[in-house]
DNA sequence: GCATACATTAAAGTATGCATTGATCTGAGG
DNA sequence: CCTCAGATCAATGCATACTTTAATGTATGC
């Protein structure tokens, strides 16, 4: 098994252990890498052709941000996600989030400041229509990914940034199973009122309340169907 | 090549990385090594008496933190606060302790749970008592730390607990400037009332507050006394 | 006199080799 | 048959040597 690169060598000014960095995040996001496995630091390094010194500086990197743990001898584990992680993670992104709402309210945004966010809630309404759940699950993030980065707040940025990685498999999991998200799109649409009006109460309000409904189904989700390693 | 050790050769179990992380760190919040300040990783690496292998896993490390940055060919500089970078910073830790304030208060604790806090209560009482703005600081510190810890979220705790470090050196500085924190007291009494009663929005509220009121502080302050690099 | 291109050099980036360490296996004793 | 001590060995931790790269100084041409 050589190199999986697919796409030539092309180092393009990034060095290897951001290179590393990048492609060991999407081995794991993609499950390339499952949750649980364990892999040594050579085996890594040969699969990305490089020497083990990028590959240790990138899965420090990756430990900080949750998305595996280093153990020595016993190779770096991929993260898994029990309930417990779910809900710590959850509780923080809604705290975040709601707070890059009220912001982003108070902020008094331009109708050409929000036009992302409409766009990314037209695109879901689209989707649902079309009963495409991958398409709605993409302009979702979107649109949550829009909200904090209007919220002006790099630190949340990053936050909610690695927290979403995180749990992405598990929202990849669960897609097909929860119900089709029209309420989602209702909080959206209230969100997006309250925004243009500049209620920050309200904006944080709803958003706050739409988080925790996902937060909900989510771990009941995992519970229901014990997943153990997501 | 020998073990430069400066200070006796106390292995201690922990790693050389680990080693210069946390010595980096210490040096960082008790600025010896000076906000804005850059260095050479041979330098840190001959200051810690190892390798620069470990001193570049470290640097890695403290930059995710934000404690510094990794500048290639400048050196690793040590990050500096502007009023922005303040401002962001209390966001996330007024929402987070908050949302601390609040789990603890639904969690239903015990008195003898909240021993600490009330300990550390006294603690700040006394040392406001005795004009001892040291004394209240670490009292200070300890009740957040521990109300933070009660909330049994670890991912709250991680960055609670990194944001901290990276505003420690501001509050130091301001410590003097500031009023004596009686008002500050008070809050924590009526937090500490809402835990008792188990009054969860009483709670996140409270502290919220209590938050907000710090954030302005620091913030106000650093403007007015025109600190560019803390 | 100024700008630009080239040389110089020092620091970061990477690979590699060696020392350390802890997990696992084996064998002896209970 | 199970437990535990010691040996074995492989993976990590760390240092070092080498490569690459970009900043700085110099010289040349305009």
């Amino acid at each position: 098994m050589g190199q999986t690169e697919g796409s030539g060598t092309r180092s393009k000014g990034l060095s290897q252990t951001q290179r590393a960095v990048h492609e060991l995040r999407h081995l794991i996001l993609t499950n390339r890498l499952p949750a649980g496995s364990n892999h040594l630091e050579s085996e890594l390094a040969a699969q990305l052709g490089m020497s083990r010194t990028p590959v240790r500086e990138a899965t420090l990197v990756l430990e900080t941000q949750g998305l595996l743990k280093v153990r020595p001898r016993r190779g770096v584990q991929i993260s898994s996600l029990s309930a417990k992680d779910m809900e710590e993670i959850y509780q923080v992104l809604t705290e975040l989030e709601s707070l890059a709402a009220e912001l982003v309210a108070l902020s008094g945004p331009s109708d050409e400041t929000l036009a992302p966010l409409e766009a990314a809630t037209l695109d879901m309404e689209a989707a649902i229509a079309a009963e495409d759940r991958e398409a709605w699950a993409a302009a979702d993030e979107r649109f949550h990914r829009e909200l904090v980065s209007l919220a002006g707040n790099g630190r949340i940025s990053a936050i909610v940034s690695a927290f979403n990685d995180q749990v992405s498999r598990a929202r990849a999991l669960t897609l097909y199973i929860r119900p089709l998200p029209e309420e989602s799109l209702r909080d959206h649409r209230a969100l997006l009122d309250a925004l243009r009006t500049g209620d920050a109460a309200a904006a944080r309000d709803v958003h706050r309340t739409h988080r925790i409904k996902a937060q909900h189904m989510m771990v009941d989700l995992l519970r229901r169907h014990g997943f153990h390693s997501v």
